[in-house]
DNA sequence: GTCAGTGCAAACCTTTTGCACAGGT
DNA sequence: ACCTGTGCAAAAGGTTTGCACTGAC
């Protein structure tokens, strides 16, 4: 089983909050998925499972998971939310290719320092950032 | 006048657009607002002046501004797209304060630089991007 | 047994579209 | 006169909520 099934279940019984079937099905699916899934895919994934969870519970599901701090909530413009795992290492950014809609994910010391400075520069602090840089991926390219 | 309002009148010339009072009102104050607007606040700043013009043709004029290459469409996170005018100058990014809400622009060309160089690696082409800081600003900081 | 969790259906909110009328060319 | 543009009203698409039933504790 994934660290951040256990992660969330601490979380849940700080909380006070109900173990049930549906949270299990929801969670241990989540992290067991790839990056970036948006609340239908998990539902239909979740739904070959168990087809008797809700649209509803893995909705409120996500919403948990982001309240704990285990997912994130994105915008990637094609008008759904899509919700990632967030890892303990380093933060990540997106390359989203126009054309066949991957996302890859990048991570940059150096950008993020140089956001700090831009940052100081406007005496603003930094809660958390996005960085998306759309274009074409090597494959699409070739073709 | 502007001298993006008349950009925009050459490209509805060369696409054979129409000239209305409707549009030179949208277009005319979109311009001359301050930047990212939502179309719902355009279209109230818009009805100040001429009360009968609806929310579909600012919706629409939006579009075409899009299109046109003259604004850029963003998505912040708060639900509803905001639209800003494109300037010829450098792309800039935004500093988001989570309190009050202020957007403030900035542009640092060694990260522009830096995204390159991440593209590169992955063998990908960017098109456009995207960089947001999310955070608090120096006002609410102080408070 | 109690009270939180679930799932349906409906409300919501923004975006988008169909259609009849208005108005630019 | 023609044909695009406009604006209403309604559809669409995703998100959120009310409420009665279910089930974890």
């Amino acid at each position: 089983m994934n660290t951040k099934v256990v992660e969330f279940e601490r979380y849940m019984e700080e909380k006070g909050l109900k173990s049930t079937i549906q949270r299990d099905e929801i969670v241990n699916t989540f992290f067991n998925v790839k990056g970036h899934v948006s609340i239908e895919e998990l539902h239909h994934t979740v739904q070959k499972r168990n087809p008797k969870i809700g649209y509803t519970t893995v909705y409120r599901t996500l919403k948990l998971l982001t309240e704990s701090g285990l997912a994130h909530e994105r915008q990637f413009g094609d008008g759904q939310a899509r919700y990632e795992a967030v890892t303990t290492e380093e933060h990540h950014d997106h390359l989203i290719c126009l054309k066949c809609g991957t996302i890859t994910e990048f991570e940059n010391m150096k950008i993020e320092r140089l956001q700090e400075d831009v940052a100081k520069e406007h005496g603003f602090k930094v809660k958390n950032h996005k960085l998306e840089l759309y274009g074409y991926c090597k494959k699409c390219r070739k073709q």
